[in-house]
DNA sequence: TGCCAGGCCGGGT
DNA sequence: ACCCGGCATGGC
């Protein structure tokens, strides 16, 4: 049985990022850079209220009026930028359309995400991954802190080494890649957190 | 109360 | 090619 299995079983499916559909997805995961999730929700209820969580919405609003919106997100001046910028790709590149924008080839799309400023590589993969559905695996703080913690990669391993270390042994399934990265983050809340030099005491070795 | 939360950019070495 | 400061709110 391999870890994801035994993950699996022992925390039951977290249901990550089930959503009001793909667009809110992605502006959720531009507003959660390094941001609590709970923040997040209170400013996608904003937008919703406002009547401004659609493409086109976004696409008309100044940042000068988005960012009161998405204040409890935290870094609201730098993160109306960034999904205003994203936004304006969507519409220069995919006419606003996400079904065009996901029709795109992986590999493709995954740079051109890249190459948008305010979209880093776990941006861009959950966007990929939670919003696409398209087989991205996704790091972030959670996924670094967990496994370095065990030892199952070195200490200064780099985003794109860890991203591999999944993908390399891995089938290729999104629905995969969604539910192992949701329950190594619910591994990293709950036993492995920041500050604590071992997992000695966490069970977690019975897991990984 | 200080630390943390589903990062990324830009400027300096 | 790394390293670091800045960005900011809300919950425990």
């Amino acid at each position: 049985m391999g870890y994801y299995d035994k993950l699996l079983k022992a925390f039951g499916p977290q249901h990550w990022w089930p959503g009001d559909g793909p667009f809110e997805v992605l502006v959720g995961a531009v507003l959660t850079q390094n941001t609590n999730w709970g923040n997040v929700e209170k400013a996608i209820n904003n937008l919703k209220a406002a009547g401004k969580l659609t493409p086109q919405a976004l696409h008309e609003i100044s940042p000068k009026e988005l960012a009161p919106l998405i204040r409890p997100a935290g870094y609201f001046n730098i993160k109306a930028k960034r999904l205003k910028s994203l936004i304006n790709w969507l519409f220069e590149r995919y006419h606003g359309n996400l079904d065009d924008m996901f029709s795109q080839n992986l590999g493709t799309l995954r740079e051109e995400l890249l190459s948008v400023k305010g979209i880093g590589p776990e941006t861009a993969d959950s966007i990929l991954l939670y919003a696409g559905n398209m087989p991205s695996f996704v790091v972030d703080a959670y996924t670094y802190r967990v496994l370095s913690r065990h030892h199952l990669i070195p200490e200064d391993s780099t985003y794109e080494e860890i991203k591999a270390f999944f993908e390399d042994n891995l089938p290729k399934d999104a629905a995969l890649y969604n539910e192992y990265h949701a329950l190594l983050v619910r591994v990293g809340k709950t036993y492995c957190k920041p500050r604590e030099p071992a997992c000695g005491a966490c069970p977690l070795g019975e897991f990984l």
